[in-house]
RNA sequence: GCUGCUGUAGCUCAGUGGUAGAGCACUUCCUUGGUAAGGAAGAGGUCAUGGGUUCAAGUCCCAUCAGCAGCUCCA
């Protein structure tokens, strides 16, 4: 409990400044510009707006910039904002500023005047020491001063950025940095960023032996480790235990099928650069599977259906394959083979409502086991290039409504978000640091069963087309325990943790009795460390702590004695001494309730 | 894919064109220790891979692979 309530994975609390805090970020993004076009003289200069957690700014330079530079520009910034008693604001016509700006040679602020609509006010905003001022077209607002406030910033990383954000535009520099009001708060945000750093699963996906990645593989390939093996398997339980709570029946389908089927699906038109290359086999070209519900309509698809039978809800950890361009991978949240928590449902309409709250459950079960808050959008239609009648959009979105409203679940709107076969609800979750993930999703499809010609029986004896919902709740099991490892720092719950107990006694002779245990805690299936071998107890704490194992019982004399143990618990918990038989009785409720810490 | 950076022991990292280094981890021996590092010794490297420059390359150059920070795109 204490590692991720810790302070620092908080959030800083912010307190109040004399101006918004987007506007002192964005008036240090100037006066960073202004630093870089004094120490830099030929930049030309793109965007620089505040973001969530800081400012950036856009340069092009001849020269790449390096971490070193980032001293040097912080250092006149500093120098710059001393001699900038007043900002000030000046209104232009749009031919005075891209008269200025083309003076300047700024192609890309010239580009930007172009970009401000019609009948807005066009505006400079200048700092600096009197009669050398810097300006800078901008919207605003910005502080009045630099020189009257005090402000703490630092300049954080260096990064690529396309000019306005497409890739067809040539590539600029981006300087990332931040401001606070207070030191107290630069420095809670600067320990919060080695809080994520330090709670990275790449990182701790090496420490704690949890997966790796091999050239040898190829890049985005995840092999699961022993350890994060036992953690999936864990979620594999609960995942199937609580989808045949809920009605559903397993499927299985192959890796690997003929191209024509994702012809039908649609997939080879509109999903083609993201599906591996085509194999021949027989002289015909087969396909890995980029997703897994063509292989659920071929099922249907086997015999007749029949309105008795609906709906049907088919699970499967399906493992896909995508093609992600090579610089977009990251360690188990961005991967070329994933498998999903894939289901489908086949109902009627009027089934929708009431599934879809079935799937919302769902999601609210499995989040609340994991510790995550989470808000939900309904994706509506989009404007264009969609297809299904109007109709049957409406009524499948105010299904999604009417679902969410059974439970009570408050939808965000996410107007024309929707997929172009039919409107969504989607997921985004908070972890322990704040930081949001989408996983969850739900889809009405009208699309598939339409190309698959899909029908059941109706109760007079006629043909009609079921709808299709594509549901997954943790979206990837790659992204998702990835996520999982960061928002718990690696502290596994009880009930997932690769090792649960670690027994450790106190001296070699002590090991009998550590054996008892070990045995008695092996034949109620729980996962032990058994360190019993010669060698000191300080080094083996160090290492169970180390590998984050949620109890050690550590056992000498007195505890071999009363048939007690000592239970210290990982992280900061007091230790108490208990009878071994009121151990197992809490941790059986920890597994038995998958109890989050 | 694009821009920039990086690749040395399992991990974290030094290494200035001239004999490959440290700490931790690991192995062995000694140590019997009541709650996060007892001591000693040992082993571990084709310096990512392939080419090039040079009398000489971990070090300089090129390519490839992989990784990192982003951009774009996504579960």
């Amino acid at each position: 409990m204490a590692d991720q309530h810790s302070a620092a994975a908080q959030m800083p609390q912010l307190v109040e400044g004399p101006f918004p805090l987007s506007t002192l970020r964005h008036s240090v993004a100037h006066l960073m510009a202004s630093a870089v076009q004094n120490l830099f003289p030929g930049v030309r200069f793109g965007f620089g707006p505040s973001i969530e957690h800081g400012f950036y700014y856009d340069f092009d330079l001849p020269e790449p910039l390096t971490e070193k530079d980032l001293a040097r520009i912080e250092k006149e910034m500093r120098r710059i904002a001393q001699h900038s008693p007043a900002i000030q604001m000046r209104t232009v016509t749009r031919e005075e500023a891209r008269k200025i700006l083309a003076g300047q040679g700024q192609d890309f602020k010239v580009e930007a005047v172009d970009l401000i609509p019609e009948g807005e006010a066009i505006t400079f905003y200048y700092h600096g020491p009197e009669g050398k001022e810097w300006g800078d077209l901008c919207e605003g607002p910005h502080l009045d001063s630099f020189k009257d406030h005090k402000f703490f910033f630092k300049l954080l990383s260096l990064a690529g950025a396309y000019w306005r954000g497409d890739e067809k535009n040539p590539m600029m520099q981006r300087i990332y940095g931040t401001a606070f009001w207070t030191q107290a708060e630069l420095d809670a945000h600067l320990a919060w960023l080695e809080e994520v750093k330090r709670r990275d699963h790449r990182r701790l996906g090496s420490e704690l032996d949890l997966f790796s990645t091999h050239p040898e593989a190829g890049a985005g390939f995840v092999f699961w480790h022993p350890n994060l093996g036992t953690v999936r398997r864990c979620l594999e339980e609960l995942w199937w235990e609580q989808h045949e709570k809920n009605g559903y029946e397993p499927v299985y389908t192959p890796h690997v099928s003929r191209e024509s089927l994702f012809a039908v699906s649609g997939h080879l038109e509109n999903y083609a650069d993201m599906m591996y290359a085509p194999m021949e086999l027989d002289e015909m070209p087969y396909r890995v599977k980029p997703m897994n519900c063509p292989g659920h309509v071929l099922i249907y698809k086997d015999r007749g259906r029949s309105y008795r039978e609906l709906p049907l809800r088919w699970a499967e950890l399906g493992t896909v394959y995508r093609y992600e361009r090579s610089g977009v991978v990251h360690g188990m949240l961005r991967v070329r083979g994933f498998t999903q928590d894939d289901a489908h449902i086949f109902c009627s309409a009027d089934q929708l409502a009431d599934e879809i709250a079935g799937v919302c459950r769902m999601v609210d079960f499995f989040m609340k086991t994991f510790g995550f808050e989470y808000t939900a959008y309904l994706a509506t239609r989009p404007a264009e290039h969609t297809i299904g009648d109007a109709d049957i959009w409406e009524r499948a979105t105010q299904a999604l409504r009417d679902a969410a409203d059974s439970i009570g679940l408050k939808l965000e709107l996410d107007e024309g978000g929707g997929a172009f076969y039919g409107p969504k609800i989607d997921y985004k979750i908070k972890d322990a640091l704040g930081r949001e993930w989408q996983n969850s999703t739900i889809q009405c499809d009208f699309n598939l069963p339409q190309r698959f010609d899909m029908t059941f029986t109706n109760h007079e004896g006629k043909p009609e087309r079921p709808i299709m919902v594509h549901r997954a709740i943790l979206g990837s099991l790659e992204r998702f325990v990835g996520v999982l490892t960061e928002h718990y720092g690696g502290r596994f719950p009880f009930w997932c943790a690769p090792h649960q107990v670690a027994v450790i006694p106190i001296r070699e002779e002590h090991s009998a009795y550590a054996k008892t245990l070990v045995d008695r805690l092996r034949g109620q299936r729980y996962r032990v460390e058994a360190m019993l071998e010669a060698g000191h107890m300080n080094k083996k704490i160090k290492t169970a702590q180390k590998a984050q194992i949620p109890f050690m019982l550590i056992v000498g004399e007195r505890e071999a004695q009363d048939g007690t143990v000592a239970v210290r618990p990982r992280g900061d918990g007091d230790q108490v001494v208990v009878p071994f038989e009121d151990f197992l009785s809490k941790i059986e409720i920890l597994r038995r309730d998958r109890v989050a810490e």
